[in-house]
DNA sequence: GAGCCGTGGAC
DNA sequence: TGTCCAAGGCT
């Protein structure tokens, strides 16, 4: 006989109440319940950090962004140059772009504070669905549903909802709005995120463990890890393409550009290289230079990215003068310091060995 | 709705 | 090595 929806969410704010993790930007469930809020700024910040990023990785980028911006109206005041060298290495960088727009519209059209609904929330550029919902319910106490792929794969088991995804969300949504509690709508997202994160896992999920087992209607039938049931993916294509890096022959610096602020790795660093996102094949050669030089072959890098593949060969030339006006010559030593993307990073450390 | 958009870790 | 995937949003 299961029990009404208001029983699981209590033994899940229980359990959340006993296991919670302790991060950078979460104020635990024992400082909530004594009337503490979490920097809404911090929230907004992790979240946007967090979008298809682990935790892992996230906590020294957080840690870095909070020390040198400590409020959104330091961030809305850096340039975006700072903030995207900043970003570099964490990935989806229109999520850099979207943050500091976002941190501007704050500051000119909401007074330095953020909107403290989701709606109003989710107006702002780079927060949808699940973002706007985080933030209200975890730093404004509003009873949102929060939805994100640690609680999709919670409720497809709990519910055994057997509907691919993402066809499914609404249903999903639907249960979860039916689950947050009015009083602790915060505490309950984030405690189905670690219950996502720490028992639901995805290949062995820890059933013994689980405060919502005996609810579980995928483990009453033994089969938990055929949840969540998702669309099939297309195979990722190969590219390939070729990059260039050029020293200065006086004392070693190499020339780097911006690349166009839309598109693959827009608006980051790199070193020149071929439009290897529109190209499949070929046009590998040194003969595809973006200017004249004594261009060696040094070798090949591979790099995979969400929907293709790609190899990119190398090449390297010493030269003596600017080769355009575009582009700027960086130091050796401070080339940890231009905010390369990964994969300009391996094509520069293939370059200098 | 489906494609575009990074990266690093787990298995 | 390959595959999946991790607190998604935008177009």
């Amino acid at each position: 006989m299961p029990l009404p929806p208001s029983s699981l969410s209590e033994e899940i704010l229980a359990w959340y109440d006993r296991n919670a993790r302790d991060m950078p930007w979460r104020l635990g469930p024992k400082a909530r319940r004594e009337g503490h809020r979490p920097d809404a700024y911090k929230i907004w910040l992790s979240e946007i950090m967090l979008q298809q990023t682990t935790v892992a990785a996230v906590k020294p980028f957080f840690a870095r962004f909070v020390n040198r911006w400590p409020t959104v109206g330091d961030l809305a005041n850096a340039e975006a140059s700072e903030i995207m060298a900043e970003w570099a290495g964490l990935g989806y960088y229109s999520r850099a772009r979207n943050l500091h727009v976002c941190a501007k519209e704050v500051v000119e059209n909401h007074g330095g504070a953020f909107p403290r609904t989701a709606a109003a929330l989710k107006a702002l550029p780079g927060i949808g669905d699940y973002t706007s919902a985080a933030i209200a319910s975890i730093a404004f106490d509003e009873a949102a549903p929060v939805v994100d792929g640690n609680i999709e794969r919670v409720i497809t088991r709990l519910y055994r909802i057997s509907a691919p995804l993402p066809g499914a969300k609404p249903h999903v949504k639907e249960k979860v709005t039916g689950l947050t509690p009015k009083d602790r709508p915060g505490d309950f997202a984030q405690a189905m995120m670690d219950l996502g994160a720490t028992i639901c896992v995805p290949r062995s999920p820890s059933c013994l463990l689980c405060p919502a087992a005996e609810q579980c209607e995928a483990r009453s039938h033994g089969d938990q890890t055929a949840y969540p049931v998702k669309a099939a993916k297309r195979p990722v294509p190969q590219r390939t393409g070729a990059a260039f890096v050029a020293t200065r022959s006086s004392d070693g610096a190499v020339w780097l550009r911006r690349r166009p602020a839309s598109g693959m790795l827009g608006g980051m660093a790199e070193a020149p290289s071929t439009a290897w996102s529109a190209r499949k094949d070929g046009e590998t050669g040194a003969d595809v230079a973006p200017f004249k030089a004594d261009w060696m072959h040094v070798g090949a890098i591979a790099h995979g990215f969400t929907h293709f593949k790609l190899t990119l060969e190398v090449y390297r030339a010493e030269i003596d003068a600017e080769p355009s006006n575009e582009g700027w010559w960086a130091a050796r030593h401070e080339i940890a310091d231009q905010g390369l993307p990964t994969l300009m990073r391996k094509v520069v450390d293939k370059a200098l060995g």
